[in-house]
DNA sequence: ATTACACCAGACTGGTCTGTCTACGGTGTG
DNA sequence: CACACCGTAGACAGACCAGTCTGGTGTAAT
């Protein structure tokens, strides 16, 4: 009882956190497999003991930190509802932001994306935390092309799919300028066909 | 000398390139990275002795395994060639090449992309592999827009990427239909410039 | 002061990984 | 036959991996 008062009270701690901020770093930008949970201990000063109290194993943290990649976006996209008035300019300010991303620096790609080309299993919790952000964005932006009167949402979302998947991964391994202005290009050309 | 000559005359033995079969089907259906060389090993009747007699290494069987999938990429725009007569037939065979993996059973997305995830070194042999086919592909698919007197050919073979990267990530982890169908219609919206 | 908890320090297990090594059998050619 | 090369068979080293366990310190509330 007093266990659960407690953690209710202080549901993060120092440490707890200082693992997952550590883990995305290095997951981001070296890769979920590359990176052993030995380094993420040592980076985070913490000790091996701490580690698996808040993290039961390296695969909770790979979820977890896919989790809090996924917060961030549903974050993002909910003070886009609350600073925008239409759906347009709400699909606006979501391209201004993945093309800000694609040419900025330290740039590597979708974690999701990035995370899931090392666990083929689709029945994995990791896919499977892939997935659910997947269809979560998918849906969400299906949701604001309705909204702007779209005749067909559902193409212009897979339209929208395609251009931000390609950019990640153009921008990634190859020229992020190129990338950038062919996402441009690509989502001016499905916004132009709403209006329609 | 000796061995000079018969390294010449017979270039490949049937172990050789029974381990380089078995590397493909699993790097690609499984990752570079999750996979083991003693898989390799057992699953291409080889002993290790034999494997590191024909790859001095891991790596370097990766970059093997890469470099010959790149050389059928070769081959295929190669014989795409010589079949078609047009700068526009050979894109849109490309396309149809295209369309047709990502929704073919057993896709799993591009070869080399999902290589580099697991290499995040640009100055790895693995990347400069990938950065190789990424080159040469794109400088291709430009002399094609080029050739069929596009008047941004850059810019269209940067879009073509787009959508094709686009089309590789969405339907290896998402949905292969949708991704099919916007791949269409980006590569329709594309072509539709080129000729204006 | 006692209790509770967060955290430190690091040894240790058991498994897997890449890569090397020795020893032996088969086969075709000069 | 002798030689060179193909390949088999598997032990072995050394590194790294995830995960467990024991024991101890600091701190804040009761």
């Amino acid at each position: 009882m007093t266990t659960l008062t407690v953690d209710a009270v202080r549901p993060a701690t120092h440490a707890k956190l200082r693992i997952l901020a550590t883990a995305d770093r290095l997951f981001y930008t070296e890769g979920v497999h590359t990176v052993g949970v030995d380094r993420i201990i040592s980076e985070s000063k913490v000790t091996k003991a701490t580690f698996y109290k808040y993290y039961r194993s390296k695969d909770a943290l790979i979820v977890v930190y896919l989790q809090s990649r996924d917060r961030l976006a549903r974050d993002f996209l909910a003070s886009l509802d609350s600073h925008c008035d239409t759906p347009e300019q709400r699909l606006r300010g979501v391209v201004n932001e993945i093309s800000a991303q694609v040419i900025r620096g330290g740039f590597h790609g979708c974690p999701f994306i990035n995370a899931a080309a090392q666990f083929t299993d689709p029945a994995h919790p990791v896919r499977q935390a892939v997935s659910a952000h997947r269809d979560w964005y998918g849906r969400s932006i299906e949701d604001m092309f309705r909204g702007m009167g779209h005749a067909r949402p559902g193409d212009a979302a897979d339209d929208f799919f395609l251009a931000r998947d390609g950019a990640f991964a153009g921008a990634n391994l190859g020229d992020p300028i190129g990338a950038h202005t062919a996402l441009l290009r690509a989502i001016q050309r499905v916004l132009g066909e709403s209006g329609a």
